[in-house]
DNA sequence: TATATTGCATCGATAAAATCTATAATAGTT
DNA sequence: AACTATTATAGATTTTATCGATGCAATATA
């Protein structure tokens, strides 16, 4: 045996995670000194420097880096023993973290977590709220289950379990010259008027695809406003004319008065892909499946399919 | 946290292999009643029972199987931690233990063993000769880093990586019809007068394949004799005639007299595939990697391709 | 230049645990 | 019924992780 044990592997990675032992040793709910004490222990048994300390935020070595990497993955064996008595139990229990970008949140969740709910009442589900990006970083770290997000990703280590199609529409002010086409194609789209999702959300960048704009429009745009939320983006466009596209999902829910705004573009239509996307292939599968069965079961049942249209890039 | 350490694991991972606490106990240097404790606790805290102690010799429940197929993995993983550290470091070093079945150890381990002492000084190799079966038991429990036997094995889980191809070839005494052929076919051979390996032993299966005969033959053999030692069998030959196969290696090492009773095949020969088998593929993989280029060193360079002739299945 | 501030390392005490030795309980055998 | 083999239990001992307090070095602030 190396002499190392499963605590100081946690306490590796957590250093690692945070590049700060203060903050490492609060999120292993040890004092700080337990876990310098420990990696201490760790860099001697293996009679290697793990964390440059001289440098602020800490760095991690080349070595260190390979030896955390597989700490990662004895860690993830080591949980996956309490899934197997679980998934043997039969029962469904657990609990799971869910990552979910924001032009999905609002639109999605309410659909589901009542379908969920109802038939996994011994899962506990929570949801955090992020960018692609910053869910894609949770999901290496392993602070996150899985995510639910736009693919593809084309991410490394990183699965992609598709779950349904989401159309993409328009949402024109009554005065924009788009609200007046009768059968709209994508190449009917201009810059002018257009608003726009933060950087940083995949819609804003399907948008652009969409456009075929360069990423820098904004100096074809009316206002230079940009929001993290589709709803404030929609009701600038009630409030100050243009338009701006809207996924299937988030243009569901308006009220009959509102939805009169919204016009589907000619098949085929553009689609966002939507999928469930983990980086650990075994970990907690049951449950996910479970998640995976309730999001396609409460979503319209013509999204699950894409021949109605062509799924839109956006990475 | 689960609550289990690795060291309950390996303990658990003992107990399954030894099917006896007491011998685990032993094997783990550590008393009996603390392995005893330890894997109560370890069911307690996963609450499942894993070992069934009404049966003689420990029966391994159905959900214990499954958690210590696990714990390999995760101890495997641990495991190699040490390896990474090591590559890291450049220097070629740790300790290999390499199965071999008894028709290869005598002829084959005396050709490259210096070669890897002497390429590999800080490596410390050793060997365990058994047959087959229990060589393919011991990869399967990690008892050992690899074995070199007779492929294709056709096993689950055990990777084969060939190192040569070994002709078969024929040992008859100088009275036996054999001896006169010209030119040897495998259709030449006959029951008549044939001397085999014990059960178990590859090489036999083998050499009835060629001969295309039923397991049981030992009613037309001269005498009932089966011996674990190809030299034993040869020496039976010289003694009593008929005739035996030999493996090229084994033949290789006779003195100039005793080389006259051996006849080659003509081509398409029958070969033997010898590999290394191993069945944690990426577990010691810089060590195997250097006994493999040292045994392909050591043996005749001819033996190195197959083209010459058939390899010989025997499972 | 002096002085907080931040962040990791070290020290001694304490609490938790794994292990040991000795012994008991249980089941199968002769 | 005695014997043997095997696992379980109990109490003592040792090892280990952890904590709280403190020290020390680097950097930022006055």
């Amino acid at each position: 045996m190396l002499g190392l044990n499963l605590q100081q592997l946690e306490y590796l990675v957590a250093v690692d995670n945070y590049k700060q032992f203060t903050i490492a040793a609060e999120k292993c709910f040890v004092t700080q000194p337990t876990l310098s004490m420990q990696i201490k222990k760790a860099e001697e048994q293996l009679d290697i420097v793990i964390f440059d300390r001289t440098k602020q935020p800490i760095l991690t070595t080349p070595v260190g880096e390979k030896i955390i990497a597989q700490a990662r993955v004895v860690i993830n064996e080591y949980n996956r023993m309490e899934e197997i008595v679980r998934e043997e139990s039969g029962r469904i229990e657990g609990s799971l973290t869910i990552g979910i970008i924001p032009s999905l949140a609002p639109y999605l969740l309410p659909l589901f977590v009542g379908h969920f709910k109802k038939n996994n009442p011994l899962v506990n589900i929570s949801f955090k709220e992020m960018i692609t990006e910053d869910l894609v970083k949770a999901l290496k770290q392993d602070l996150l289950d899985a995510a639910i997000l736009v693919t593809p990703l084309e991410e490394k280590d990183i699965i992609e379990q598709a779950l349904f199609y989401e159309d993409v529409l328009i949402y024109a002010h009554p005065q924009h010259s788009l609200h007046q086409v009768k059968s709209l194609k994508v190449d009917n789209l201009t810059s002018s008027g257009l608003w726009l999702l933060d950087e940083g959300h995949c819609f804003r960048s399907q948008v652009l695809n969409l456009c075929e704009l360069q990423a820098n429009v904004s100096a074809d745009l009316p206002l230079h406003f940009e929001s993290g939320s589709l709803d404030t983006i929609r009701k600038m466009v009630d409030a100050e004319g243009g338009y701006t596209l809207l996924p299937a999902l988030a243009a569901q829910e308006l009220v009959f008065d509102l939805h009169k705004q919204v016009k589907e573009f000619e098949i085929p239509v553009p689609l966002r892909e939507v999928s469930l996307v983990y980086s650990r292939a075994f970990y907690k599968r049951l449950l996910l499946e479970r998640l995976s069965v309730s999001i396609k079961a409460s979503v319209p049942e013509e999204m699950l399919h894409k021949d109605r249209g062509h799924v839109v890039e956006w990475k």
